[in-house]
RNA sequence: CGCGGGGUGGAGCAGCGGCAGCUCGUGUGGCUCAUAACCACAAGGUCGCAGGUUCGAGUCCUGCCCCCGCAACCA
């Protein structure tokens, strides 16, 4: 069975924060799910690199905007290295094979493109138009990025989104495309009700030269969001390859609540206009702020993931943005938590019982695992909990289970066995134990990839092998 | 009257008509296999305010107060 899985590709004018690491940790989880579960999986991911903002960006560091453009998709991948991120397609929106398919897109779209005039206000910051409302409401200055707004009139072409709107709402109704959490989906439903009105999908090319070609007309280039967005269909090679029909539609798309609007709107009109049906599943995660902050440059409160990565390893960093950020909502990444959910956790639960376990089995069995004997166990809350995008409740299953064996080896007090010289119920006890933590390694295989093969090295042979420091050491 | 989410022990949250619960923190005790780790027990709440419905209301209804999102591409 295929399993398609996309995370937004993040736009390279900036470097990565712990919160834009949420898309890809949580798709990363999915897609090891799947793959664990003999899906045959792509994964994909990548780098949205065009637009004025970028254009803008490589001049300020003196680069020409290419040169610009590589280094930092090149920082994306070392960084999603440094997280594991296990994507099997990474697309560039600058490469050739992705510039020729959005074109090929652009031409099938043809029936619902017009060109026109378009007035109005645009912030290069945003690379967005406004409404006379807004740009009267902050006093013709961009709050967001503290510039004017540009009165810009010009000719582009538009895409009949209008047209799409009330199928696009019928689909999401019907959960034939699913929008999950449900407050996501009613914020979208509500915006459907008020209508899509269509978008302006070009630039002129002598304002913004840094894009894809329009098809015919080279006075103008595809406005970069509308590009970006066909990073789906293209990164898998769209329409002839074989993978492009084999893997679409996407079983899930991973984005972040701020491009809701795009993901759930734009995205399911082009997809309408091209025949093809639309992605099962679209997941919609809430922000990291971090001691209660939203992210930002200009408040100096960005922390990046290598800054944990560094000093706590990426399964650290992965747990608690999988559990301590609710999945459904908005959470809070701050250095106290971080170190009290990686100190109790990490190492004093999970840590210390794979430790201990390990201890008593050296020193009572010589190491000697000897038989293992796994109960049966219901997993289901676990499965329940990642089918519908739960990460930190299927965590919180594993840790149950965490919990469960501190609590059976204080009550079976397999150290008092030993004083008696009851070997074979010795060997039950800590069989058990072993039995237990390769579930939970099993359980945590798709979070935490590194410690699931830490303990399964430990403990899958017929003696154990113990680690050279502890899982999780504490630093201080 | 733009739309939506929320206010529950010190903190973070669950419960959504029938004995107020979980994790952390705090206190006490136990254990000694273990990363000064682990386990047990306890204290701590007029469930934002005011009305109403009901045999019975965190839970349903009405009004009010206060936070926070979206609207306004920020992942």
């Amino acid at each position: 069975m295929k399993y398609y899985v996309t995370t937004a590709i993040p736009y390279v004018n900036a470097n990565l924060h712990v919160g834009n690491a949420m898309d890809y940790v949580m798709a990363d989880v999915l897609a090891r799910y799947a793959r664990q579960q003999d899906k045959t999986v792509i994964f994909s991911t990548g780098t949205d690199e065009h637009g004025a903002k970028i254009a803008e960006k490589a001049a300020e560091a003196g680069q020409e905007v290419q040169v610009f453009v590589d280094e930092m998709s090149v920082r994306v991948k070392d960084l999603f290295k440094l997280m594991n991120i296990s994507y099997d397609r990474f697309v560039r929106t600058t490469d050739k094979d992705h510039e020729k398919r959005a074109q090929a897109i652009w031409k099938a779209l043809a029936e619902d493109i017009y060109k026109s005039k378009y007035v109005g206000w645009y912030c290069t910051g945003d690379e967005e138009f406004f409404t006379e409302t807004v740009v009267k409401e902050n006093g013709g200055i961009c709050p967001d990025h503290n510039r004017p707004y540009e009165r810009v009139e010009e000719e582009n072409y538009f895409f009949r989104l209008s047209k799409y709107n009330d199928q696009i709402k019928k689909a999401i109704e019907s959960n034939h495309f699913k929008v999950v959490p449900d407050i996501r989906r009613n914020e979208i439903l509500s915006l459907l009700s008020e209508g899509l009105e269509d978008i302006s999908i070009s630039r002129p090319k002598d304002k913004v030269s840094w894009g894809i070609a329009v098809p015919g007309d080279d006075t103008q280039v595809i406005y970069v969001w509308f590009e970006a967005l066909l990073n789906y269909l293209t990164v898998i090679g769209y329409p002839d390859e074989p993978a492009f029909r084999e893997y679409w539609p996407a079983d899930v798309q991973v984005i972040g609540k701020g491009i809701l609007r795009f993901h759930a709107g734009i995205w399911p009109g082009i997809l309408l206009a091209l025949e093809l049906p639309l992605p099962e599943t679209l997941f919609v995660h809430g922000y990291c702020t971090i001691n209660g902050q939203k992210i930002s440059k200009t408040l100096g409160n960005v922390i990046l993931p290598a800054d944990i990565i560094k000093t706590h390893g990426a399964d650290a960093f992965r747990y608690y943005l999988l559990r301590h950020v609710p999945s459904y909502e908005d959470g809070d990444f701050n250095w106290a938590a971080f170190e009290k959910a990686y100190n109790s956790e990490l190492a004093n639960e999970l840590g210390n019982a794979l430790q201990r376990t390990v201890a008593m089995i050296l020193n009572y069995q010589e190491g000697n695992i000897g038989e293992l004997s796994l109960r049966d166990v219901d997993v289901s809350a676990y499965t329940d909990a990642l089918n519908s995008f739960r990460f930190d409740k299927a965590l919180d299953f594993v840790w149950e289970r965490v919990r469960a064996l501190n609590q059976y080896i204080d009550e079976q007090k397999p150290w008092a066995i030993a004083k008696t010289g009851d070997s074979k119920r010795l060997s039950e006890v800590l069989g058990y134990q072993a039995s237990t933590l390769l579930q939970i390694a099993d359980l945590l295989n798709p979070f935490l990839p590194e410690t699931s093969a830490k303990i399964q090295s430990v403990l899958s042979g017929a003696k154990v092998n113990p680690l050279g420091s502890t899982l999780f050491p504490k630093s201080s």
